[in-house]
DNA sequence: TCTGGGGTCCTAGGACCC
DNA sequence: TCTGGGGTCCTAGGACCC
């Protein structure tokens, strides 16, 4: 197996830098994005981050601050969001053959099978994307995706905007150490790291410069250095909860984490937090997926504004978060076995009575019909709906999904093509006129 | 007064079976 | 009076990500 290379390309405050897209007058102010009810902040721009903002807090609470600042605030417009990651995405995805779109605003990219410089493709590539699309980015590059992510840390904080990280020694030795590492948990991809690494070490870096971890593989000085100076809670994968424990049995930054034990890591942390160190120690242990798998859930909920008490809103908002749920599972060509609601109160209310439920409803058979998946949700609520409360939000999930084209048999049963053929006018006329131009209406039974 | 939405994965514990 | 053990499957809850 091949030395494998990877880069993250990562928007710069993805949100933030669309709304800043056709306002160059923005340039140099600080920039914020809210989510739903304008409830918190979601997206901010670099000079909204030096006055303090912070992702996740809550508006009411630095609305004056950010007022004070000059600060230019947004509702969010998740439309606008989503074209323009798309067409990121294209950029990227013509620029290699293996791409994994993680999320809406990054992406990772194998440069392992192209020829060329990495970080001159990547060079070639941030240019591209801005030229084209205005919004910046920064690469960071490594030899797997948790080291990619850490780079990109680095990359955001240099003017050129790239950084590859220097280096998991790629040597005979961390090949024989890995040959004779006999770990459980090892990785199936773990084996031969045979391949030099040279390309993307800083010109500066000789072999002599190297750290042995104590699981015996080598890094660079340099990469250790990294290591010594980032705290555990920015590691991916490793969040405040995590670091919390860590903390407590003294290991603080990564490298104190790498430096661990994997018995000791396991156990703090779990399977998940083990790959994450052998990632960082440079053997690939997550995935490469530039096949997307298949999706497990789709789920649509949304938080009211003010408090919900009466049943028939609570269904006609079900309805709707089905309406959306549905729809994606049609672009998606799947249909799903199981419809899931749940509701509850305001947790941050020290007031209201609190309570939360959820029940899942089988359909009769695997469906994207939209009726019968209503249906099924209502029936779901009724069941956990109870009087008296405030409900502040209400979710509906669609589980247990399969594939569309293995259930070509059923297509003619119990009505199958009619329903086929309904929701596909249903499409039709929401393309062309809008998703609010048509709606589902029960009857009552 | 006002605190998002949409995902994934892992673990522990209970039910059930032989 | 003594009261198995191991496997699988499911669910709830907790953790992470952006």
């Amino acid at each position: 197996m091949k030395k494998q290379i990877t880069a993250l390309v990562d928007c710069n405050s993805f949100y933030a830098s669309c709304e800043k897209i056709f306002r160059p007058e923005l340039e140099g102010r600080p920039v914020v994005v809210l989510s739903n009810n304008d409830g918190c902040i979601v997206a901010m721009s670099k000079e909204a981050k030096t006055i303090g903002a912070k992702r996740g807090e809550p508006y009411y609470k630095i609305k004056k601050h950010l007022e004070k600042n000059n600060t230019a605030v947004f509702s969010s417009n998740y439309a606008l969001y989503a074209d323009i990651s798309k067409r990121v995405m294209n950029i990227i995805s013509a620029s290699a053959a293996e791409v994994e779109i993680y999320s809406i605003d990054e992406a990772f990219i194998r440069l392992d099978n192209l020829p060329g410089d990495p970080v001159k493709i990547c060079r070639h590539l941030k240019i591209n994307i801005e030229k084209q699309t205005g919004i910046p980015v920064s690469i960071g590059i490594g030899t797997t995706k948790t080291q990619a992510k850490l780079a990109a840390l680095t990359a955001k904080k240099i003017p050129e905007g790239i950084f590859a990280l220097p280096g998991t020694f790629s040597t005979a030795e961390n090949s024989e150490t890995e040959k004779t590492l006999k770990s459980e948990y090892l990785p199936v991809s773990a084996d031969d790291t045979t391949k030099s690494f040279k390309r993307i070490q800083a010109p500066h870096e000789n072999k002599k410069s190297v750290y042995t971890l104590n699981s015996g593989r080598i890094i660079t000085e340099e990469y250790k250095k990294l290591l010594a100076e980032t705290p555990v809670s920015k590691i991916w994968g490793i969040s405040s909860g995590l670091s919390g424990r860590l903390a407590k049995i003294n290991i603080k930054t990564a490298l104190d984490l790498v430096n661990t034990k994997d018995a000791v890591i396991k156990k703090t942390i779990s399977i998940s937090g083990l790959r994450t160190v052998w990632e960082l120690r440079g053997i690939p242990s997550i995935e490469f997926e530039d096949v997307p798998p298949d999706r497990k859930t789709i789920m649509s909920s949304r938080s009211f504004k003010t408090t919900v008490k009466e049943l028939p809103e609570l269904l006609k908002a079900v309805s709707a978060y089905c309406t959306t749920a549905a729809a994606k599972l049609r672009e998606n060509r799947l249909i799903c076995k199981t419809v899931e609601v749940s509701i509850r109160t305001n947790y941050f209310s020290s007031i209201d009575r609190q309570y939360k439920a959820k029940a899942a409803e089988e359909l009769t058979e695997p469906t994207s019909y939209l009726p019968d998946i209503i249906s099924a949700a209502h029936t779901a609520l009724k069941k956990i709906y109870r009087p008296g409360f405030n409900y502040k939000k209400v979710s509906v999930r669609l589980i247990n999904l399969e594939s569309k084209n293995g259930r070509q048999i059923s297509l003619f049963c119990s009505g199958t093509e009619k329903k086929e053929s309904l929701m596909s006018a249903v499409e039709e006329i929401s393309g062309r006129y809008g998703r609010d131009a048509i709606k589902c209406g029960l009857l009552k039974k």
